[in-house]
DNA sequence: TGACTTCATCCATCAATTGGATTTAGCTGA
DNA sequence: TCAGCTAAATCCAATTGATGGATGAAGTCA
């Protein structure tokens, strides 16, 4: 059932709705934002004031004048607060310390030698943040804190991670509690694409407003989805799961038993095995590949390297990747009617050009596409580290974003 | 650029949080609303002495003491308030007057001999529906305004619809102006599934509480999507379409020029055409197909009324569509991650068990289905006129539902 | 009949926005 | 150079809406 809303709501909400608005446009005066939120500017001056007392913002310089007094301008204080985001990832865990302003001020990359034990990797991982913390000289008080970005299903309502992809003998993990215990920190957790696409909404200024769809290309793929500036996390927290949607059938067959999930079409060893199966061993060799079970990771490098230089058998082996994944895209784009997909995670290195081709050409084939508006294909604006700085970004935005949530539930 | 918001809007929020309340309860006494709504009983009372001077709701009973003094009972006043809504099809417009309480107290059909008109159209329509509204004997002071479910898209932003499918000779339409013109009432429009959906959630009490994909099976095909109590509407207001979804290729193409699109394969004609090609002649002249271009409505039926009496060629048929529809649930409930899926429309009549059964088993293919949580898979709760009721809910949503909405934009 | 419970409301208070008046600061032209 | 103008930002009183505690209303139970 829908909560109702008090006064102090309100106010937290407006704050957050103007320094929302600061934070996208850069750099605003007082009047500008009574214009942007449709406040008045007496409550914009006593918003204002609040944020500058809290030290999330500055008076960053004057606006030239336009016949009378100049605008003061006000922006975003980067060091007003901070946020940890760890994206965990089978082969090594990447860490960040982001400020206000979306900046990296710290970040490391913890390979994870054995990581079959979630009471080891949290112990490690937390230690390692903390010395991050200490190196990075944030002011412990301003540290809001820890987000984690983890791949695969996760029960939302417990912060627990259940059964992840490439994280052998883990089961039903409550990573948001073991982490909360071992730093002391607030805990926020979403899977890798949703953190992702928060990161981006976050520092994405206004290119990044409003609705878009993420597509993620990390270890699997999958996706995450803004609406309205608001992210969907679904009834059970796992919005934004594109490895299920229907693409055209092969002899891939997904763990549910389907031959036509996209998915298993487009995880980095079946690319890998298609190479070897549609260019045989020459290419294979040409480009590097070993095709062997444990080195999945380097040949995966391999063939996007590959990919990158133009070697027509890893292009065309990608190729065939992108439409489908640009079939499904077109299918989800349509479904949410979003006028921007944005690709973006760590795998997309060298093959982002054919990626973008072919969903652009994709999704912009409907006829709402055509005729209403159409879909812009973007790459992501933060890069490779997305996975790490969205998972902080899932702290910055439980606590700035304005939004139905900070009307209606706080605990959310 | 998201707006802030004032007093009077919250006040009006609280309200239909309240009103939202006891709509989906049925009957609560206050001190269980304020339980529900996480506000004070002293709130809850002022904001129920308004809605009972608003006559939006009424004192209907007491519940039994559990100790102390015995609660009354609040709940919906039918007559507080009415909407129109029509859903235009290329056969026939439905137009029904419906009350708060989601009930009809009025509608017709109107067939549609010439379509090719607008002007025509509109025209006729909107003097019908004031007929109806007349002999209804509704208060027209609380007649709210009228709804439009229309097929295909719409140009959300001015009201328009653009080129429907089967309305020959409509280009770009600007059907809200034109009724509001017609009628002097408020209009709002959306399409078909949309439509629908909102119904359903508005007239489906708790059943339809949270979020939930509808499947409209109309001419086309169409999905509504309600997530967290809100419709989705999307950028351009086309969020939904179903058309688009990748599924397995055939030798049908898509306007858009794929042969993966689900539109096609399930489209009446499509199926009519299906029969004759894996079934024969033979089994066409059993169910009572013509076959001819100009006959699909009724051929439709046929094989409809065939497959619900379980002739084996007709279920064969609708099996194999019913599997594609099943294959694009799948993607969008677990893109969405909503646990439940409604199906509806006029055109499911006699084929709801196979939609179900196959749909059913799609979406419940998935891990996050099989590890965290079931997707239910139900009919709609209104039935053959969700369309038009669900028309007159555009109405009813928009003057009554909580949401952000309410607290960002009022002309929305 | 009296003690206890629960429902619902009254009253003073608090928090937040609003509208109008006022102050601050810069521009412009005689 | 100074008065007149314009725009930005703030001050102040009023309004609206939720809150907490106290009070009244209606029933139950021993």
């Amino acid at each position: 059932m829908l909560s109702g809303t008090n006064l102090p709501r309100v106010g937290g909400y407006n704050q957050a709705v103007v320094l929302d608005a600061i934070r996208t446009t850069g750099q605003v005066s007082r009047v500008e934002l009574a214009a942007l939120t449709g406040l008045t500017n007496q409550t914009v001056s006593n918003v204002v004031r609040k944020l500058l007392d809290a030290g999330l913002v500055a008076e960053s310089g004057q606006a030239p004048s336009s016949g009378g007094k100049r605008r003061t301008l006000l922006s975003m204080r980067a060091d007003g607060a901070f946020a940890v985001g760890v994206h965990l990832d089978p082969e090594a865990a990447v860490i960040v310390v982001v400020d206000l302003a979306g900046d990296v001020v710290g970040s490391r990359r913890l390979r994870l030698t054995d990581p079959g034990d979630p009471d080891d990797v949290v112990d490690r991982v937390a230690r390692a943040a903390g010395r991050l913390v200490d190196r990075s000289g944030v002011d412990r008080s301003r540290l809001l804190g820890l987000g984690i970005a983890a791949p695969g299903p996760l029960d939302g309502t417990s912060g627990a991670v259940v059964s992840p992809p490439n994280f052998p003998g883990w089961g039903r993990v409550p990573l948001a509690g073991m982490f909360a215990e071992a730093t002391g920190l607030p805990v926020a957790l979403d899977n890798d694409a949703t953190a992702a696409a928060i990161g981006e909404r976050w520092i994405g200024g206004a290119d990044r407003a409003g609705s878009f769809l993420f597509i993620y290309v990390g270890t699997g793929i999958g996706a995450g989805i803004v609406l309205n500036n608001t992210v969907l996390h679904g009834d059970s927290g796992n919005a934004g799961e594109f490895g299920h949607m229907a693409v055209e059938p092969g002899d891939r067959v997904c763990h549910c038993g389907a031959t036509d999930c996209l998915g298993p079409y487009c995880s980095p060893p079946a690319l890998i095995d298609d190479l070897l199966r549609l260019h045989g061993r020459a290419a294979a060799d040409r480009i590097g590949l070993t095709g062997a079970p444990d080195s999945v990771h380097h040949d995966w490098k391999a063939l996007r390297r590959a990919t990158r230089t133009g070697d027509p058998a890893a292009c065309d082996v990608i190729r065939r990747a992108a439409r489908r994944i640009g079939e499904a895209a077109r299918g989800a784009a349509s479904l949410l009617d979003v006028s921007r997909v944005v690709l973006g995670g760590e795998a997309l290195h060298g093959i982002e050009p054919i990626m973008r081709e072919e969903i652009d050409a994709a999704v912009n084939r409907t006829s709402v596409a055509r005729t209403i508006r159409a879909v812009t294909v973007e790459q992501s604006v933060i890069g490779d580290t997305v996975g790490a700085v969205g998972a902080a970004s899932l702290v910055l935005h439980g606590n700035y974003a304005p939004g139905w949530r900070m009307l209606t539930d706080v605990s959310g």
